[in-house]
DNA sequence: CCTACCGATCGGTAGG
DNA sequence: CCTACCGATCGGTAGG
């Protein structure tokens, strides 16, 4: 085997055992030795790779940042019908945090532990796509599809922290089983959202 | 100053500054020196109310479990009645942790960083405070009055995240008002259990 | 509640 | 990718 693609094999396996560790530990509670024994090498070593531990963190981030902003853009835009662009969004949301339940432990970490740089983060990266679904929520809501009572950031934050938080913390609590936490979280989101109902016609519900 | 009651003070002090760097910094991320710093005390001395760094951990969690070993009775026994019983826990749980989010801050971090104490102490000593709940939810079923689709257990432990992650979470985001997003949360709450929809007055109408 | 101090471990560097 | 080693800081103790 050539060595020269090598190095990309243990800068990945480092990025791997880093994102399980921080998850699990926290950065703080994650040592450097920590994740060069995981790895299979010497602390010196791992840092010549990653110069420094801040450094580990922020490559850790930016893999998942780089995932969203390629997946985010297609999901929104493609669809553009209610029910069925609902579906798909939070089944993205879902399905990739529910493949790997580290990421949605180490985001939720991340705002925790450093609020100022995830505010500023969101501000700029997350806060448009937020507009994007919330203008799409409103559009549904002079359409008569979707609840007027809905406040459209205020529910799209909430989704959000449901499906983060639900993931991230599910296997510490272990109380249903995971098939039936996610069935009752869309079930949830959807009857916060939509309008029709399959057996119940809402009729004269206001005045 | 008085002597004699001092000592008492100054634990509740350790406390109070324990449990605010906990929260916002983490248990590996927070030194006993900072905490030491903040009271006002050299490091000994605060090792002397709390023998270690660990059962200071302990004391503060101590004193937040025992709260709702006292408030969660009364709350569930007492009302007994459908909607009016659930604003009361809603608004408890929603009002305990918005008034000090440190709270739920501490909270959620301990269920990151302890998954497995934290299963044992849910499965003792949480776990039926659910299942009451959920049978409450299981009798409004059979009346008619919650929504025949709802998974009770699944929906309880969402009701939670939602509270908890999101006061968690709030400040560090920003995306929309404290008030629109506790609104918001009870909005989405109520229509995904209750059938009927709205027996009192919306007030603050937009539009 | 303090000063003085401990061994262990931290992130990181030198130098090959 | 390694051995050897650094100053700083960690939680905690001795002893008053």
């Amino acid at each position: 085997m050539p060595a020269a693609g090598a190095k990309v094999l243990i800068r990945d396996k480092i990025l791997l055992e880093a994102t399980r560790h921080f998850a699990a530990r926290g950065f703080e509670g994650t040592t450097v030795q920590d994740i060069a024994d995981a790895v299979g090498i010497r602390k010196p070593s791992l840092l010549y790779h990653f110069p420094s531990k801040e450094e580990l963190r922020q490559a850790v981030l930016e893999g998942m940042l780089e995932h969203w902003n390629r997946a985010l853009p297609g999901l929104l835009a493609a669809a553009s019908s209610g029910e069925g662009q609902f579906e798909a969004v939070v089944g993205e949301l879902l399905g990739f945090f529910t493949a790997d339940p580290d990421r949605a432990r180490l985001v939720v970490r991340e705002i925790l532990d450093r609020p100022t740089e995830v505010k500023r983060l969101l501000a700029t990266a997350i806060r448009p796509w937020i507009d994007v679904v919330a203008d799409h929520i409103r559009r549904g809501q002079s359409q008569g599809r979707i609840r007027p009572d809905v406040d459209p950031e205020a529910y799209v934050v909430h989704i959000i922290n449901l499906v983060l938080s639900g993931v991230a913390t599910h296997h510490s609590l272990g109380v249903v089983s995971d098939e039936r936490q996610q069935r009752e979280l869309i079930r949830l989101a959807k009857s916060g959202l939509f309008l029709h109902e399959s057996s119940e016609p809402t009729r004269g519900a206001e005045t």
